[in-house]
DNA sequence: AAGTGATATGTAAGCACTTACATTTTTAAT
DNA sequence: ATTAAAAATGTAAGTGCTTACATATCACTT
């Protein structure tokens, strides 16, 4: 069933039966009923390909994630899909993992799909090495590509972010003065927004006059490695009493590992993780997080995407304010 | 930059060059590697458009999934995409929520799109009302249909899937016999493997002499609902030693429940858990829970797929057996 | 009733591929 | 060197849609 079915059933050529798919104005509405009736009828589906073809595109977004069963990823990537979708616009997924070749493949065969734009999802994308970012620098040149909770400096990407640093930089700030004078910081990766959160850490340490040193510790995602690190740093005679971390999962080690040792939470040692997810709330006790409004993030983004298609004019860089969600580890007032 | 250009370029016609991009065998060495290298001197990628128009397909294959935020559903999709895209395929991802319209409405999308294949994600889709799944059937007749932890007997449908009757009629026969003789079982969703498991808890009960009355809750998926529900239980009297629950976001809220109301774990109260995610270890104590073998059931999806495609004979049903993980939660020897 | 502009419809040429069939070239056997 | 079969390549007709341009129809005006 093609469109020259349909336009003979309906007695007509097959420009106004497109005409009709395409909600020309420039067809009658008596000629329209007719036609769409026609289709109805014989549940005839438009073929993507040949429409993707005379049209150049056919609203499809790439999102590329490094890990969607990490669970803050898996929001960002169930936020996007469906803004995407009430926009008229369906998603192709790609998860890249973390090896930079891997992420380059992924770019290309998201590219070789025609998508309309890419999104970048997990912030492990904008690395150090410069030439990390060259792949995704020359997606942009091709499509526009946006990126969730990263930035990078006179692109031409668009980036959609919350204020990390500054969040960090409170908490830790708070901290201190309230006597949780020797705070140590654990990270995941050293992505854009790693490092946002790691130098938001510094600053705030760096103001009270304490020693950076042995302070800021990468880890890796799994659990039991977390609470091994932070075992036999113990262990080796190193003592702290805050531990602020990059995302909840190394937080809720570091609560398994104070538990463990008999620290008392929050008395003897705080505890904060960050991204606000689902898991604040599971451990024990429950833990204080930074809420980065990945929701509102991903909303912007998309609205952002459809702005481009339209072409109006847009921001290149929207940055939100992140809350700090006090629970059980720490004990602000 | 499409096929002519590079016919001309290369020095050869456009069907050598549409040989040398389907890899078929009647092309000359030597003029593939001219093609090849001719496409690569000017990053030409071939048109998804019109091949799909030529091939009538584009190894795309559509993933339909109730909510990929959910922690298991992350999963699945995650494992889902990653496999196809080693088979070649990628994935189209729609998250169809739990209502029966929109459900339908990404049914209808994934399906204009050309997909190869669909594969339903979360057992919410095989309900009770067979009307319920109609458009799943209507799809099984366009394309192969696959579905993960769910089966409708007498269906064109492809079915994959663990034995969550058995597991849990084993747990609660062992709780039973150890003394905790006085369950409850809480479920999220009646979706074909929520009745499995409700059935294998009812056995299992009934084997025992039990009376079913007031032993099964359905349940919301919040942590608090889930808490507000086992508090008024508790406060009108009710009394139990074990609770079995179709998810580890229940148990967890089970967990919390026995905790703030002094009962002890797992002496006191038994508590079992399904689908053994990451979660059953950022508890407190420590989630038993039951592994249903996602990974795997995921992975034989895929490789199902790939036989169907190549017209190899396929099996319509295929059941692994769950395994009890035991952690804090219960004491089992 | 003829003429005008607006509106509706049709024709045909893309869009970038695939592939059956025809033709040419190569290889190997005589 | 001749010939047949095999291998490589080319030609041209799809694949199902969009849309510029051409044409037909309609509603008014005079």
């Amino acid at each position: 069933m093609n469109i020259y079915d349909i336009s003979k059933k309906a007695g007509v050529s097959i420009a106004t039966v497109s005409r009709v798919l395409n909600d020309s104005p420039r067809v009658s509405e008596k000629t329209r009923d007719k036609v769409l009736s026609v289709m109805e009828q014989n549940s005839y589906t438009p073929n993507v390909y040949a429409r993707g073809l005379g049209l150049g595109s056919m609203n499809t977004i790439g999102i590329l994630c490094a890990d969607s069963s990490d669970i803050y990823l898996a929001n960002a990537v169930y936020y996007l899909e469906r803004d995407l979708r009430q926009h008229g616009y369906s998603s192709i997924l790609c998860c890249t993992g973390y090896e930079l070749e891997s992420k380059q493949n992924c770019m290309k065969l998201l590219l070789s799909k025609r998508t309309d734009a890419i999104i970048l999802v997990g912030s492990t994308f904008i690395e150090k090495r410069a030439e990390h970012n060259n792949y995704i620098l020359e997606a942009g040149m091709e499509v526009p590509v946006m990126l969730i909770n990263g930035y990078l400096e006179g692109s031409n990407l668009y980036c959609s972010l919350c204020d990390e640093h500054q969040a960090v930089y409170d908490v830790t700030s708070r901290l201190l003065n309230q006597g949780f004078d020797n705070p140590i910081h654990l990270y995941r990766a050293l992505s854009y927004s790693g490092l946002q959160k790691k130098e938001g850490f510094l600053q705030a340490i760096s103001e009270k006059g304490l020693n950076p040193q042995d302070r800021v510790h990468e880890c890796s995602g799994d659990m039991d490695d977390v609470i091994d690190f932070l075992d036999s740093l113990y262990d080796s005679g190193k003592r702290f009493n805050a531990i602020i971390t990059s995302n909840d999962e190394l937080a809720i080690g570091a609560i398994k590992f104070a538990r463990a040792k008999g620290l008392r939470i929050p008395e003897g040692i705080s505890i904060v993780g960050h991204n606000n997810s689902k898991l604040a709330r599971y451990c024990e006790p429950e833990l204080t997080s930074i809420d980065n409004k990945l929701e509102m993030i991903c909303i912007h983004t998309v609205t952002t995407l459809m702005r481009i298609f339209d072409n109006k004019n847009v921001a290149n860089k929207t940055m939100f304010s992140a809350e700090l969600i006090k629970r059980q580890t720490t004990s602000f007032n």
